[in-house]
DNA sequence: TGCGGGTTAAT
DNA sequence: TTAACCCGC
C-alpha cells in the first residue's frame, strides 16, 4: 500500500535534494511505496508559448524516465487532483518535491486543507533554492530590501551540501493521463533533463568558470553559464552548483569568477525572497517612480510595443536581442536589460507588457526572476538601477558586440554592414532598405523619461 | 548595469 | 587637446 506521495512541482529533480532523499529513504523503511505525482497546471498550460510546453514536455518525459516509467502525470488544478491522487493512494503524508513557489504559498494552503479533510498532512520536502525564501530576516526582524546586506547574510547562513539520489526508489504505479502532444517547438532547444542539465554545469565550469566575469557581459561569445533553464525546471539544485563551485575554487579556479557567479546565484535567490515577502510584486511597482500619466497609450502603445516584440525598433541591438528570444526561446542577460530599458524608458510602456512578453517566450521564464528583474531595470524595485540610469542602445551595442557579430546573426537584414556600424545603420550612406529607421529618438525619449522621473519628485 | 559636467594630468 | 576619472542626478 503506497503511502507517500512526492508531488513534484517546480522542482523536478529527485537526486541532489537531502530532505527529498530523506523522505525517499523513510517510505522504504516503512516497506511503503512512493507516487511520484507531477500536476500538469491547465492555467500554466494555456498561458505559455510554444518553446516554453515544449521544454516543458521534454524535462516531464526525463523526469518520467528518471522514476522509471512510473511517474503519475494528471492534468487540472492542484487543489483537486493531489487530494484525488492521496485517496486513490491511500497515502498518509505528501511530500511537496522542493516546491517553495514563492507567489504560491497561498494556493498550497488551499490544498493543505483539502488534504487535511482527507487525513493527508502536506510536508515541504526542501526547497528550490539554497536558503529558502522567506528565512533570513534583518537584525531588526524585517524582510531585506537591499541585496548586498542580503547576500552577506546568505553566505553566512550557509546551506546543506547536496545529498546523493537513492538507490531503487520503491515507485507505485497509479493510473495518469497521458503527456499531450506539445505544440511544435519554433526554436531549437536545449537537451532537457537532469543529466544535460548536469552535463551542461560541468561543461561550464571546466571550460567557462575562469572566463565567466569577463566574458559574461558579451552576448557575441558563448560566456554565460546557460544554466537557468535547468535551475528554473528543477533539472539541478543551487546547492549542487554552489557546492561545485567551491571546489572549483579549492582546485585552482580564480575567486573573482566564482565570487561573480556565487553572487548571480544569491541575486535569484533575493527576487525569490522579495516576492515571497511581497506577493504583490509579481503585478505591481514596488515603487512608484513615474506620474501614471507617463505611459504611451492608445494606437501608438500598440504599435511601439508590436514592434519591440518582433524585433523592428530600427535599434539593431534591441532587435537582435527580441529576434533572438523568438528564435530560441532565450535571450542573453546583457541584452535583456537594454530591451527592457528600450520598452520602459525609451517607449515609455510599462513593464508589465514587457514581463509578460518574456514569460510567454522565455524557456526559462520564471515569475519572481523575470517580474524582478524587469522591476530592477524599470527602477520600480526595491534594489533597482536608479531611474535615471538609461541604457543607450548603442553604446552597450558598441561595448558588449564590439565587432557586431550579434547584431547580424539575429538581424539577416544587416548582414553585409561589416564590424561596429551595424549598431547605427542610419548613419550608413546606403542603409538597407529592408531594415527599419530607428522607432523614436533615443536622445529625445531619454529626456521624456527622465522629466516623467523629475514630476514625480515634484 | 548612464550621462553630463567638472577636474586633472599627460601631451 | 584629450582622455581618464570623479561626482551628483
Amino acid at each position: 500500500m503506497p503511502t507517500s506521495v512526492m508531488w513534484f512541482r517546480r522542482d523536478l529533480r529527485l537526486a541532489d535534494n537531502p530532505a527529498l532523499v530523506a523522505a525517499v529513504e523513510a517510505a522504504r523503511d516503512d516497506d511503503a511505496d512512493v507516487v511520484g505525482l507531477y500536476v500538469l497546471d491547465d492555467a500554466l498550460w494555456s498561458r505559455a508559448g510554444a518553446n516554453r510546453l515544449a521544454y516543458l514536455l521534454d524535462s516531464l518525459r526525463a523526469l518520467e524516465e528518471a522514476c522509471d516509467g512510473r511517474l503519475v502525470i494528471r492534468r487540472g488544478d492542484p487543489h483537486d487532483v493531489v487530494p484525488a491522487v492521496v485517496r486513490e493512494a491511500g497515502a498518509r503524508e505528501v511530500h511537496v518535491a522542493a516546491s517553495h513557489e514563492p507567489y504560491g504559498r497561498r494556493r498550497d494552503d488551499g490544498v493543505e486543507e483539502a488534504l487535511g479533510r482527507d487525513g493527508a498532512a502536506l510536508v515541504r520536502t526542501g526547497s528550490a533554492y539554497a536558503v529558502s525564501p522567506g528565512r533570513l530576516l534583518t537584525g531588526s526582524g524585517t524582510p531585506y530590501r537591499v541585496f548586498t546586506p542580503f547576500r552577506n547574510a546568505w553566505l553566512d547562513h550557509g546551506w546543506p551540501s547536496p545529498a546523493r539520489r537513492p538507490h531503487e526508489i520503491p515507485w507505485a504505479a497509479l493510473d495518469g493521463d497521458d503527456l499531450p502532444d506539445g505544440p511544435e517547438p519554433t526554436a531549437h532547444l536545449p537537451r532537457a533533463g537532469e543529466e544535460a542539465a548536469r552535463r551542461r554545469w560541468h561543461d561550464f565550469v571546466r571550460d567557462g568558470l575562469a572566463e565567466y566575469d569577463a566574458g559574461r557581459d558579451r552576448p557575441d561569445r558563448a560566456g554565460t553559464s546557460a544554466m537557468s533553464v535547468h535551475l528554473r525546471w528543477g533539472e539541478i539544485h543551487p546547492r549542487t552548483m554552489l557546492a561545485d563551485l567551491a571546489a572549483a575554487q579549492h582546485d585552482g579556479a580564480p575567486s573573482d569568477d566564482v565570487a561573480t557567479f556565487r553572487s548571480e546565484l544569491a541575486w535569484r535567490e533575493f527576487h525569490a525572497d522579495v516576492l515571497h515577502h511581497r506577493p504583490a510584486a509579481r503585478t505591481r511597482s514596488v515603487r512608484v517612480v513615474v506620474p501614471e500619466d507617463s505611459w504611451t497609450t492608445g494606437e501608438q502603445e500598440s504599435r511601439w510595443f508590436d514592434a519591440w516584440a518582433a524585433g523592428r525598433t530600427g535599434y539593431p541591438f534591441v532587435d537582435a536581442g527580441m529576434r533572438q528570444l523568438l528564435a530560441t526561446g532565450w535571450m542573453h542577460n546583457r541584452v535583456r536589460m537594454v530591451v527592457a530599458s528600450f520598452l520602459v524608458k525609451d517607449l515609455h510602456v510599462r513593464w508589465q507588457r514587457g514581463a509578460e512578453h518574456f514569460m510567454a517566450h522565455l524557456v526559462d521564464g520564471d515569475v519572481s526572476q523575470n517580474q524582478l528583474n524587469w522591476q530592477w531595470v524599470a527602477g520600480s524595485g526595491f534594489d533597482a538601477a536608479p531611474y535615471f540610469r538609461i541604457f543607450n542602445p548603442v553604446t552597450q551595442g558598441e561595448k558588449f558586440d564590439p565587432d557586431g557579430v550579434y547584431v547580424r546573426r539575429w538581424v539577416p537584414e544587416l548582414g553585409d554592414v561589416p564590424g561596429r556600424a551595424v549598431h547605427q545603420p542610419w548613419k550608413l550612406d546606403a542603409p538597407p532598405a529592408d531594415y527599419p529607421e530607428p522607432l523614436v529618438d533615443h536622445a529625445h525619449e531619454r529626456r521624456v523619461a527622465l522629466d516623467d522621473f523629475q514630476r514625480a519628485k515634484d
